[in-house]
DNA sequence: GCCTATATTTAGGATAACCTAATAAATAAT
DNA sequence: ATTATTTATTAGGTTATCCTAAATATAGGC
């Protein structure tokens, strides 16, 4: 009825949609690393269960049903993501992946035993949210790092989970959701930021302070 | 290089071999309730990839490299039950189906976090072996219940863990691995056999006691 | 030792998910 | 507004894993 397949193609919309509004058969390619004739062939495939919504030429978007699959593969996947990291110790940067391998074979059984064994998490230990049973998300308005200036102060709340090498560079700078950060300065040339962390100071580029997302704080007066 | 169903193709030549010694086409297409074109088929395929020695209408036997991917499919599996039953307290009837699903997609990193996890057991719920790392199994010789006389003591070393209504059964009855028990009487027509257990006396049919797999233990004379 | 029954293989087909190359539609440039 | 470029689709092909029906090899009965 419903293969790894399918699920994968209806993550991806989702996170596209989530991202950039409009999904294309390109982007889907590009993600994927298949040749867009074989996203196109699929989105058909996907249209006629009646998961997306699809005319050639004009994108593709997700129906209910197909939202709701994909918010369950989504679960199931940062579920397994917090599971690894609290219960079995897998270091941060690697649960992406292997959460990857089994967010398919997850029965709804085991989904439940590990929510509850967790006590129920509302976010991943990378600071996104996990949807509900039944597709609630609970979305937190975020800014990125990058936007904030000189002085401003700031929680960390959330950081992209996909790449190990700059899961594994945050976290050796202390970067992680939850932690409170004031900027120290900011380089109006090449957009180096300065932070004061718990854990000392430290100066990132521009690529990585764009990826980490966070909530604006009131501004420390004095201590 | 290697699919599911080359994995599930191999663990099962696996455990006929381990049954029946002889392996046939038809004996695989029972198990798997694939046609037999279809097994002769994939046999082929495996054959092709130096897993198994295959000859027309000969049967078909596992290689050394074969055996050793067989080897880690159960290893996996079985760590999988111990580990679901122990930590995450999934029923025992349970566990069976739920680590069939998850054998294929655990990687080698999980499997060692999870065999450390649990400090590196020997044998699953059911009492199978677990196979080491490097293919060392730690075959037990065993006896059937049907097999005792009546005043014999024993201790249940192993049920087979794909009947979830078998194992409910003997949970109820308190007839799992480790357990000692005595034979009160066997009834010599339709061969059922009382048993005084731990918990009380229970008489199994033939079906049942040939199923479950025992260890002798010297009579006990008397207390 | 031949014949029949059973087991197995071969031949040809289906579906899922990928591919390349050629075509067509949408968009941007002059 | 026509052309050039980019983007997407169609056409046709490949591999993996299943199928059925027909052919063939092995094994058992007498």
């Amino acid at each position: 009825m419903r293969t790894e397949a399918d699920e994968n193609y209806l993550k991806e919309i989702y996170a596209l949609e989530q991202d950039h509004g409009q999904v294309t058969t390109s982007m889907l390619a590009e993600r994927f690393g298949y040749s867009p004739a074989t996203i196109t062939g699929m989105l058909k495939k996907l249209a006629l269960h009646g998961w997306v919504d699809y005319e050639p030429y004009q994108g593709v978007s997700l129906t209910e049903s197909g939202r709701m699959i994909a918010l369950g593969v989504i679960r199931r996947h940062r579920l397994l993501e917090t599971y690894l990291v609290q219960v079995l110790k897998v270091p941060w940067e690697r649960v992406h992946a292997e959460a990857e391998r089994m967010e398919h074979t997850l029965s709804e059984y085991m989904e439940e035993r590990i929510d509850e064994a967790l006590g129920r998490p509302q976010f991943d230990p990378h600071g996104a949210p996990i949807p509900s049973v039944n597709g609630q998300v609970k979305n937190i308005e975020r800014l990125r790092l990058s936007d904030l200036a000189a002085g401003e102060h700031a929680e960390i709340v959330e950081v992209p989970d996909r790449s190990p090498e700059l899961l594994t560079y945050l976290n050796q700078l202390g970067l992680i959701p939850g932690i409170e950060i004031t900027v120290v300065s900011i380089e109006t040339i090449d957009g180096l930021v300065t932070l004061q962390t718990p854990s000392g100071t430290c100066t990132l580029g521009q690529t990585s302070a764009n990826q980490v997302f966070i909530k604006k704080l009131p501004v420390k007066t004095s201590e």
